[in-house]
DNA sequence: ACCTTGCACGCAAAC
DNA sequence: CCGGCCCTAG
DNA sequence: GTTTGCGTGCAACTAGGGCCG
């Protein structure tokens, strides 16, 4: 478990085979558990890599680091690649990189703006010019044909080919767009230790469920752009209601509808916002219906809906908002106390510390992560098991399946177990100690370890009361996907075991549907929690 | 989850 | 000449 | 005074170098 030394050093060259290495390891995964689903061309590139000399493997790996598709030639020597030559020539043969110039306005960007005007010999009032400015001046005036010809008679470039086999490459390596090849390169620098997952089955069965995500992925690309190309909307409306004929479609796709449903209600009329929310019940497609059809003064539909998600509400935010829409000051009311701003401040939740905090204790300003921590780290054995589906890839922080509804039920057996283990106030103590040690920097989507870093465990031990701690980690266990937000603002501690959860409150802000639903929770188990108003002198 | 997501603040308009 | 931004690297 | 909508900011690793305004 002790950290043997770091594979990577900052500013110390990397093994010369280690992008290399990284590539092959993604790739081949790629491969053995996705060539099926791919086309037989994107196979064969991937083969094209991983069948190449070593050279050229090498340096392909760094153009997939670096930003592209276009290079200057003269930035292609690296210390690891022998004959970059003949690399680039490899991988122009493998047809993996070209010399034939796309649209240019990626390319042009890779002159320096004197390059630019010496090139094209522009004249001084030009040259004044930004140097956007510039570049929209000669794309407006030379076809990227002439202008990539032109280029690269100043400067040699390169132009990396099938840029979306390499998106979806790391797409089915990572299991999420968020990451890329830099995982590897933080992870062997010692900044973020991965737990060994217990890899099941792929992320996806069939062809079919990988282009559903691929399809929703693009639409929800396109919700983004609405603003810009407001006539996309009717387009998306019928293509979301296509896919989203049969019932069991994905979240990503409900999110599109939400996302699209939410424009309309904006920038178009809400009838047909209307329509957009009723493709789905994810919240809070029911809660804008009721408010589309209260503005609409269709009053008992919207009384009925709003009774409907009383009945079952789809989450605690759904929940608060049926309870109150039209009732003000129903629903939780948490303890108030207001004060008048004495001095000036950065942030309102630091100058509430000020106050607040005596000369004896101390607090911090960690919002959920303090609920969230303590939660990942007493849970930790239970939120890395092994379970159907769980785990597909070799870096998530976190199972798939953590913040929906069925989590516990779908390990309630471990579940169960781990908690009697835990009955015991000093076997939970020596629990969270053990797991902090052995787990310290390892990626957790719970644990905020910097958190832990300003506030070591022993200290949090000392102010909340190890009952506190199961209840409140217990609960939101049970809960994550309706209260991993929300939590106050403060944790404060007066003296040993003598603590208070504090929300402040500025004077232009008032408690969020989420915040309200915690104090409910925080009440129930007679937590001491409040609001700390401060009002403008 | 970076062609994003999640979270929360601060302001202004509507009630 | 400096600050900010983008890119690169580990 | 309260509720709602909307825009905004921040954090997602960190440091250094070159270009640009
Ligand atoms: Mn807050
Ligand atoms: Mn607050």
């Amino acid at each position: 478990m002790a950290n043997a030394e770091p594979v990577l050093q900052p500013r110390q060259p990397a093994p010369a085979d280690y992008y290399q290495n990284n590539l092959q390891q993604a790739f081949s995964f790629v491969l053995e558990r996705y060539a099926d689903m791919l086309s037989a061309d994107d196979v064969d590139r991937l083969q094209q890599f991983l069948g190449a000399s070593a050279d050229a493997q090498r340096l392909l790996a760094r153009l997939l680091t670096r930003a592209g598709p276009y290079f200057l030639r003269s930035t292609l020597n690296y210390a690891e690649v022998s004959s970059p030559d003949d690399a680039v020539a490899e991988l122009h043969q493998r047809g993996l990189i070209s010399f034939q110039s796309g649209a240019a306005d990626r390319l042009i960007k890779l002159y320096t703006k004197n390059a630019l005007c010496e090139r094209f010999n522009l004249a001084a009032t030009i040259r004044k010019l930004t140097k956007q400015q510039i570049i929209e001046h000669l794309l407006g005036r030379y076809t990227d044909r002439q202008l990539a010809q032109r280029l690269g008679a100043v400067q040699a470039w390169v132009r990396l080919r099938h840029l979306s086999l390499w998106r979806l490459s790391r797409l089915l390596f990572f299991g999420s767009t968020s990451q890329d090849w830099s995982t590897f390169v933080r992870k062997d620098l010692g900044q973020i230790r991965y737990e060994e997952l217990p890899l099941s089955r792929p992320q996806y069965q069939d062809a079919a469920a990988l282009s559903e995500r691929l399809l929703a992925q693009h639409l929800q690309y396109l919700c983004y752009r609405l603003d810009e190309y407001p006539q996309l909307a009717p387009a998306l409306f019928s293509a979301l209601t296509e896919a989203m004929h049969d019932k069991s479609t994905g979240d990503r796709l409900q999110r599109c509808a939400l996302l699209l449903a939410h424009w309309v209600e904006r920038n178009l009329c809400p009838d047909l916002a209307l329509r957009i929310y009723e493709l789905t019940n994810k919240p809070p497609a029911r809660e804008r219906r009721v408010r589309i059809l209260q503005r609409l003064e269709q009053l008992e539909a919207a009384g009925s809906l709003r009774q409907e998600i009383l009945n079952a509400p789809l989450s605690a935010k759904e929940q608060v908002f049926a309870e109150r829409f039209g009732r003000r000051g129903a629903g939780f009311q948490p303890p108030v106390t207001e004060m008048r701003i004495r001095g000036p401040y950065d942030s309102i939740e630091e100058y509430a510390l000020t106050e607040l905090v005596p000369d004896s204790g101390w607090g911090v300003h960690c919002e959920n992560s303090l609920v969230r921590s303590l939660t990942g780290l007493l849970y930790w054995p239970v939120i890395f098991a092994d379970v159907e589906d769980a785990f597909t890839n070799p870096f998530q922080s976190a199972p798939h399946d953590l913040f929906s509804e069925d989590f516990c039920q779908r390990r309630r057996v471990l579940l169960s177990k781990h908690e009697r283990g835990l009955s015991d106030d000093s076997e939970l103590v020596k629990f969270l100690t053990r797991t902090v040690q052995a787990k310290n920097g390892t990626a957790n989507r719970l644990v905020n370890w910097t958190l832990l870093q300003t506030v070591p465990l022993e200290q949090w031990l000392e102010a909340l009361p190890v009952k506190v701690i199961r209840a409140l980690c217990q609960f939101l266990i049970r809960n994550l996907g309706d209260y991993r937000s929300g939590f106050p603002d403060l944790f404060i501690c007066y003296g040993p075991d003598d603590f208070e959860f504090v929300e402040v409150k500025g004077p232009n802000d008032q408690l969020q549907p989420q915040q309200r639903a915690w104090f409910r929770v925080l009440d129930e188990l007679k937590l001491p929690a409040r609001v700390f108003k401060l009002k403008p002198r």
